[in-house]
DNA sequence: TTGAAAGCGATACCAG
DNA sequence: CTGGTATCGCTTTCAA
């Protein structure tokens, strides 16, 4: 009653499409995965079997025969931000269950901010030992050359988190940041009562992400929203201690600031300031990423909102595409869609 | 350099782990699987061997040897309602894919609220055809009973959507509705000033997940919100006609209506209204699943926001569980929790 | 340009 | 209780 409708009873072979088509195993193969060799007539022949069969190849069973391993590597900043650990984890936890799935998960951490360091790791990959590469790195040409040479020699490279301009890799993994600073924008506003002074906290102009959101985040208010008055605070860098010590100047500057958006990765000396010195009526807080103190802000009211994007996706759809680029195979553009999660305290996802 | 630092060089196989413990192939297939008749001493030189050599079994050649397809089965009300739709759609097109991957499929659309109808289609299955099913429907007694004798059967059991109380199934793959519902009470209060009156959109008293909902909204209005009165509409069981008459009424009995939560599945309604008459001012709107309909109105200023659950995440945890449950793999917790998902016009996914 | 045959790493079945 | 062995469906030499 419910047997699988979609192929007529036992699923057809290779041997089955060799059978029908008149021709040997391995000429099945050759056409299959489009090697060469292969007379047109043959390959028609082959291909009509495959059709009026229903043939459809069967995963496990090539794996096995392929009788090797994908060997993938991420290349990460190396600092403390907790986004970038979740990452880190993501990786390792991923890598550990991948291995039943032949597929091993390396990483490689370089300086942040260091163009020459990510050449070099892209430069160093001997290709044969690395399948695939994942970057979170600066879009500069030193980079996008790399990944260029990279790829000549057949090694599939993804953008991760931060594209590369230019198309310069085979994907980009990630969130459209200016959309993200815009979403923050339209809650903001939404949350603010469509008027009012806001303050953004600026990163630093190296990182593109950070830039693009307080573009959007500007962008969208000069769109829809007169009433607001945006002011940004002089980079922060991304250093806790050097974002709190700045605030209270920035408060006594614009007393009336109703709402304030942490663009950036410093949510903790934003954390750090408003915990101790709480402005009245408190503004509206919204932040980036979901991370342990991200979190915690959220819980106690310290924040109001979180735009986040999901690490755990981020790596799992990386290792997906990097392997159907290997396998030739199909991608879902669905499911490798990043989204850009809103975050209120009632709705962030437990653990 | 990069090699996959987790293994030692050849990936260790069943043949290696035999050999070192001293027995053969079947006996350690036996252990490794956890079937009976071997002595505890032998089991345990099967394991020593095991961790030893850091053995990882290889799930395609696992898969490939079960020489067996797993067909599962999802139950589903048969309603025009878009993100039952969807629903079926995600189905329909994982189902294509799975086929390479050794999984099927199937549908099984049942009247809407008819409990009789899906236990009949319960206890129609015959195990060795369905090794799994996935169930969208009411919780109700009789339901639950024909669950258990399902799971009696061998046959694993996960509630989509909407829970079965009592774990009655194995698994529940869907989110918290009152956890939902208090999200956009949180978003609604966030959006609307933390003052004034909101009304409801009901459904069906049947459907415990729109319950849950409304629940969810109006506690945390009370706990957290003392300015805002909430009132409920009366039951729109769905019925896009019937919302849309009965709400210039409820307009007029409450011409100061800041809000409007639709929790139920009656968004087509709602819209109508909206398009022709529009109060003013315009009040903050609320609704639930991103749908095409409620994605346009979304995007023509109608709703401000939509709170959702990804149905392709729905469909694709319901497989992984199922599978796991069959194959006694492990969880990824992380993995299958399925996120509150708020969407406002900026951030919602393009398609 | 094509074919024959040897595996890949697990599982399942039949003996002992 | 334990062991041998034939697969599973596909890929990959090696020959022809």
């Amino acid at each position: 009653m419910y047997r699988h409708g979609l192929t007529p009873d036992p699923k057809p072979t290779v041997n089955d499409i060799a059978r029908v088509a008149g021709v040997s195993l391995a000429t099945v193969d050759r056409v299959l995965n489009a090697r060469p060799g292969v007379r047109s007539v043959t390959i028609e022949r082959v291909n009509k079997a495959v059709a009026e069969l229903g043939f459809v190849r069967d995963a496990a069973a090539a794996s096995l025969a392929r009788r090797r391993f994908l060997n993938l590597l991420f290349i990460l900043p190396k600092t403390s931000n907790e986004f970038v650990k979740a990452l880190e984890h993501q990786v390792a936890e991923q890598g550990i269950k991948l291995l039943h799935d032949r597929v091993t998960l390396d990483q490689h951490l370089v300086p942040p901010f260091d163009p020459a360091a990510i050449v070099k790791a892209l430069d160093d990959l001997q290709a044969g030992l690395v399948d695939g590469v994942a970057v979170f790195g600066p879009d500069t040409d030193a980079v996008k050359e790399a990944v260029h040479r990279t790829r000549a020699r057949g090694i599939p490279v993804v953008a991760l988190v931060a594209d590369l301009s230019d198309s310069a890799c085979d994907f980009f993994v990630g969130i459209n940041n200016v959309t993200a600073g815009r979403t923050a924008a339209e809650l903001m506003a939404g949350f603010i009562g469509r008027r009012g002074r806001v303050l953004v906290i600026t990163g630093s102009r190296l990182a593109r992400d950070h830039l693009e959101r307080r573009k959007g985040f500007e962008a969208l208010m000069t769109e829809c929203h007169p009433d607001i008055q945006v002011v940004a605070s002089p980079e922060g860098r991304d250093d806790p201690d050097l974002i709190c010590k700045m605030l209270p100047e920035l408060f006594e500057q614009y007393p009336d600031i109703r709402g304030i958006y942490s663009s950036a990765a410093g949510n903790l000396g934003l954390i750090e300031h408003l915990s101790t010195s709480t402005p009245c009526p408190k503004p509206i807080v919204i932040a980036h990423e979901l991370t342990p103190s991200s979190r915690e802000a959220l819980t106690s009211g310290i924040f109001d909102a979180i735009i986040s994007q999901d690490a755990g996706h981020l790596v799992r759809s990386a290792v997906r595409l990097l392997k159907a680029t290997s396998d030739q195979s199909p991608i879902d553009q669905t499911q490798e869609q990043i989204r850009i999660d809103i975050y209120l305290k009632e709705n962030m996802p437990s653990l």
